[in-house]
DNA sequence: GCATTATATCACTACATGGTTATAGACTAC
DNA sequence: GTAGTCTATAACCATGTAGTGATATAATGC
């Protein structure tokens, strides 16, 4: 089965806006970020990111929601780890999709400034 | 240069988190939908939208900031369109990512019901 | 000029969200 | 048992955001 977006209906638009905006918080992206080399416990991503606790315990929880992650009790810790390795792919295409659009801005910016202020004429 | 997202600094992540932020909204993934087929001003994507007019620019001026929509004035007419069509590439693959999901989710649902309620126990 | 059309923006409401502090619940060590 | 540790959650505040209706701005046709 081909899998895009192009026919959705309004379920599946939502399920996908829920799966970007599990992505759309820089804290969210640093713990997933120090899930990439194997599980960890709440302690240790709440040191790694230097977040509060509770803060992590919460994001933790929504990108849970969003099947981001899992989580696997021992004892009184909860170990998390990154559900599927895709994810980072993705978050790989994306980084090179911002390179493109922050130097895309960057140029336009510039020649702005060229036309703004032209050069050699102080 | 190798593109990937295990090192980045606090304003790279701010800006991928942006990106991901502009995609998690069905409103708007529905106007990009809306711009597969080419370049249309606000009166054609609020039409196909269902949105309201006010609605519709505001979401198109943050896809515009974001960098994932050009803006082209024609007349008293905005046009937008798809800046790259590696977004639609991004949100296909997330549409595999999720179904992934629901899948997974769906079988540990399954999981739980049958733990909890044996069959044939009635 | 005037009316019309197209778009952006303002003002506002309702709601969601990130962060913090304090605390409750569960396990472990003693 | 008690103390200590780990995690989740509640309460709260500040901010952000989606949506709407009204309006301002700009271009077009007459």
């Amino acid at each position: 089965m081909k899998l895009n977006m192009q026919a959705l209906d309004d379920s599946a638009l939502t399920h996908i806006a829920n799966y970007f905006r599990a992505l759309s918080e820089p804290n969210r992206l640093r713990i997933l970020n120090s899930l990439r080399d194997g599980k960890k416990n709440v302690s240790q991503i709440t040191q790694l990111t230097g977040c509060g606790q509770a803060n992590v315990s919460k994001h933790l929880a929504l990108l849970h929601e969003a099947g981001l992650v899992l989580r696997e009790a021992q004892g009184t810790a909860s170990y998390y780890s990154i559900a599927d390795q895709a994810t980072f792919s993705l978050c790989d295409v994306v980084c090179g999709n911002v390179a493109k659009i922050v130097e895309r801005q960057h140029l336009s910016a510039s020649a702005l400034r060229a036309q703004l202020s032209p050069p050699d004429s102080r």
